[in-house]
DNA sequence: ACAAAAGTGTTTGTTATACACCCATGC
DNA sequence: GCATGGGTGTATAACAAACACTTTTGT
């Protein structure tokens, strides 16, 4: 039997793209009063989990999103750790862990993971929870900390994606120009130039045009690109360009 | 008796600059056979330490740089959380976790600090321990996983320094434009222009010129600068420069 | 007077910003 | 044939990069 870390968990903050909105994955937290069969709880967390003793803290993340999403492959990255003293201590979050058996008191440090998905690429994987997507701006309050590990994911996406290639996480491997630029807009609640747009996005050489377009939409068919990693290991410059 | 928590430490990546290279605060970790009187460990360490049960990350590790430095209101920022299975199973460290009555087999995930100040505003407090700057191009082998601590946090630094104004946390309070200039060049290991640099400089609104000079240098003295936060939150432009 | 670093300007190429119209397709 | 989003160019201003000489001080 596999050892279970009590001190140690990791919470996924899953970004999704719908076309139009960022979303985050939230799940239902429930517990019913056995005897009076009232719920005495009901609220919602991000999605998060133990770390076995001889798990790399990586791995758990991406167990974690393997169990909900069934994906592999995903953008995922480390972005802080959550381990204030208190940060298990509102009531619903002690009588929760009272209930399933864990130790009120015990103080858990948890790592943040944030990760980028195309939504409707995504089957949710229930299980008896039930798991949706929600709108970054409808996520309302959120049990334990999640509402800062939240926030500060959404800091970090808004700050990462200015500067390494990880907007295309959000789209599907094939994706028009269009896509990309509402991805932008949409993580960052602005309004982009088109023209602009497309003349910064033409010096990124590994944005790579395909002789493929857009089907089953009624207008003109948008031209299909897609990410090259090779070309971007390659051609990426270094640190220094300083913008302070 | 204040509890500490025996699966959670910092660890503090203290950089220095001395007005020529980027330097680490590196302790000596030693160990004495107590028959033989022979040296069986001689190796170093990057400064960290354990965190009480009632204390948050960010107190420990203000705790380890006071603790070294005296020192207060340093700059100081959660980079990564390290948390391998293995990363204390080195048998150097496998025989200091004995010596110090710690298990050898616990898990302890430990969450990276960096730190920034000047060198030569520093009064180390040895308390017994051997405690010094290094050059970050002499560092060498280091326990359990501080190599690969340290190589984050100097990424991090890397990076940071390009989007946020901090390489003044590495000068005194006052301060010439080359010496501003310098620590660019120490950090990223390149030449950059005077010229150019100064025009860029000049855009900052939040370096502030003083009607002060350097005195006791034997040539023509320089301005003196300092950095205004205030001016900074005041005018930074928020997140809408994209640059991937 | 000399050594040492401070301080300053111009040119050329690239990037940012603002802005409006025709085009190809499905229905 | 019309509604829908795709796709394109130009002018102006800001910034990046390359490059050399005079000034001020201490000794």
């Amino acid at each position: 039997m596999r050892q279970i870390s009590p001190y140690i968990s990791v919470d996924c903050v899953l970004f999704g793209y719908n076309g139009a909105e960022l979303e985050v994955l939230i799940v239902d937290r429930t517990l019913t009063d056995e005897e009076s069969g009232e719920q005495v709880i009901n609220d919602r967390t991000l999605t998060g989990n133990h770390v076995y003793e001889d798990e790399t803290i990586e791995d758990a993340a991406y167990r974690v999103l393997n169990d909900l999403t069934g994906l592999d492959n995903v953008f995922l990255e480390q972005f802080k750790t959550f381990a204030h003293p208190d940060r298990l201590k509102k009531p619903n979050d002690q009588l929760w862990l009272k209930n399933s058996k864990r130790n009120p008191d015990a103080r858990i440090v948890t790592i943040g993971f944030y990760s980028l998905v195309a939504t409707d690429k995504v089957k949710l994987i229930w299980k008896g929870r039930n798991v949706r997507w929600v709108p970054i701006s409808e996520v309302g309050e959120l049990a334990f900390d999640h509402n800062l590990i939240l926030s500060e994911a959404l800091r970090t996406l808004r700050l990462r994606i200015k500067y390494e290639p990880i907007a295309f996480e959000l789209l599907h491997d094939k994706f028009t120009l269009t896509q990309l630029q509402n991805v932008y807009e949409a993580i960052w609640d602005v309004e982009l130039d088109k023209r602009n747009f497309r003349k910064k996005v033409a010096r990124m050489k590994y944005l790579i045009p395909l002789d493929e377009k857009q089907t089953g939409v009624a207008h003109k068919p948008a031209r299909l690109y897609v990410f090259s990693r090779e070309v971007y290991s390659k051609t990426k410059k270094e640190l220094f360009d300083f913008t302070i």
